[in-house]
DNA sequence: TGTTATACATAAGTAAATTATGCATATATT
DNA sequence: AATATATGCATAATTTACTTATGTATAACA
């Protein structure tokens, strides 16, 4: 990620999030969709993006399909089915946090 | 911390508002305070919490001011100047980081 | 008397980023 | 034709902010 230390920790969760819902994506393409959904104020590096999907499919959470589009190399990753059961819990648990932080910030609202 | 991850980098934050709204606190009443307010879901440990107030204070955002009481050492910490400018800032900043994951988890609501 | 609570502190290890660099092809710009 | 930007992958070195473990000391409780 580009820009703040808040987003350490997500950066999976987020991934886990868009391979739910987009069946497959390859990784520029994660980064170009979360550019675009945030408005720019998230950017994913490469240097974290790259680690972290390397990381999912050793944990059996993602698996991969090599494509070339326009002789460039393009890897597809999607959610194994274990992928699927984490991505909820995952999601779940950032919730939980979000709930927790606003919480914390404005306790008014709890 | 002693749960999640996810918590990462917002130890610094977490205080400052704390400290905005209490005026002075010491470390290990902003433990029990964050233990309270989050019905024991976020547990600051002492190895995160210390470190952190002596971060701050080397910035020049917080000051201290040593107390005996029962015989007990007590360190308050209250903002600076600084400290207190800087507070708005940090606690804007999580609020924004708060919105893009909402947005990422739901995009609908945003 | 031993355990839990209060109150501080730091050192070693780890996780997840940042920053920098590298390779390769395609497209747009000058 | 040359150059920059975009697309697309990857990894190594470094940094940051924790966790885990350990240490010291007093007070309260069983």
């Amino acid at each position: 990620m580009g820009n703040q230390k808040l987003y350490k920790g997500t950066l999976q969760t987020i991934i886990l999030k868009l391979l739910k819902q987009q069946h497959k994506m390859y990784g520029y393409e994660i980064t170009q969709k979360v550019k675009e959904l945030t408005k720019g104020s998230l950017n994913i590096t490469e240097g974290a993006l790259y680690p972290a999907l390397h990381k999912l499919e050793a944990e059996g959470l993602l698996e991969v399909e090599v494509a070339k589009v326009d002789n460039r190399l393009r890897k597809y990753y999607k959610l194994t089915e274990n992928g699927s059961k984490e991505t909820v819990n995952r999601m779940a648990e950032l919730q939980t946090f979000i709930a927790t932080m606003q919480t914390i910030l404005n306790p008014k609202l709890a």
